[in-house]
DNA sequence: TGGCTCATGTAATCTGTTACATGATTCT
DNA sequence: AGAATCATGTAACAGATTACATGAGCCA
């Protein structure tokens, strides 16, 4: 969760709150995070001095920027370069089709279904940032959102084209 | 996590560690759990007359075989037909490479080799499983198991499509 | 004026993992 | 004999969510 924020904060300051949107934009397909998570987050961060937190008031709101140190950037870039732990997918989807001899096809159809609407509700986000990403002319960072960008939409595509195989083995 | 448990037991009865295995197994691709929280699910299932259990000893060893009742049963089928609350996919990979402009490609195509390695050597179980699956003459439950096999399948398959285009792209 | 977005944070709770502890059987 | 597998369980801890609490600015 830390290197989550400080990789962020590494492209520019944000506040708790635009950390927490860019979570639920650019990394939404793969990570996620609540407030709940993020604030006390920052604070270890800050505790640390992995992080600096600057607070000031922007058109009479109160707000507390964060900027990465030093100290923060080198730990980020060590993090980087550990191998991966965890990749994790947990689909209750799936789970519940596993089981759905107990309850016969059509509560199994109506999952699939639901799954499809949520998948084809969020492609349209995915190849969108795809092809802004594609149209900049490579300037180091983009390149990096445009893999991740490219591995949701390949991702969702192959979701899509399984439900409709799976409708069709249901339907039957 | 209760009725991962209760839907495995529906089948049939079985120990803690037999249901640990079904999940590193049957399950694995989308579900797993510890045996940390796999024995105190099954007291408290215990508890609340969904499962009940049974001591006894086999070949030496003592075993506990837990047993679904009715009322297990019955919880289980209205938890299927309840719509999906959570499907997750959390990739340290993609994190890491999100961030890749910190650390230059050398790091991100290694992540991206890795992820393939592993994907790479789980894909045979998924086509073993669908390839057995597809060879029973339509018993109910087999066709539900089949579609999640399938699944993991496609969704494996996309992603080594992807880590080719990634590495193309890194590697330019 | 009401609803949405911006903005920060805490407390209770939940869910789950890791590590430990123990010990028998089976395979090589 | 030693390693792997079978088998059960607990305790400490980690990580995160949910719900709550609060309040200002912006738009219709």
């Amino acid at each position: 969760m830390d290197c989550v924020i400080l990789g962020l904060l590494c492209h520019e300051s944000l506040t708790g709150y635009e950390i927490k949107k860019r979570m639920d934009t650019a990394l939404r397909f793969f990570w996620s995070a609540s407030f709940g998570s993020i604030y006390p987050t920052l604070n270890s961060l800050v505790h640390d001095s992995l992080v600096t937190k600057f607070e000031t008031t922007d058109h009479g709101r109160d707000k507390v920027i964060y900027t990465i140190t030093d100290a923060g950037r080198e730990h980020l870039k060590k993090w980087l370069a550990l191998p991966v732990k965890k990749d994790e997918l947990r689909y209750e989807t799936l789970l519940k089709l596993f089981f759905g001899g107990e309850t016969g096809p059509d509560i199994s159809l109506e999952h699939i279904r639901n799954f499809e609407s949520r998948v084809k509700a969020e492609l349209p986000f995915l190849q969108e940032a795809s092809r802004k990403l594609k149209g900049i002319p490579d300037e180091k960072a983009h390149r990096y959102y445009l893999l991740t960008a490219m591995f949701g939409e390949r991702v969702y595509k192959a979701y899509l084209e399984w439900c409709e195989e799976a409708k069709r083995i249901l339907e039957e």
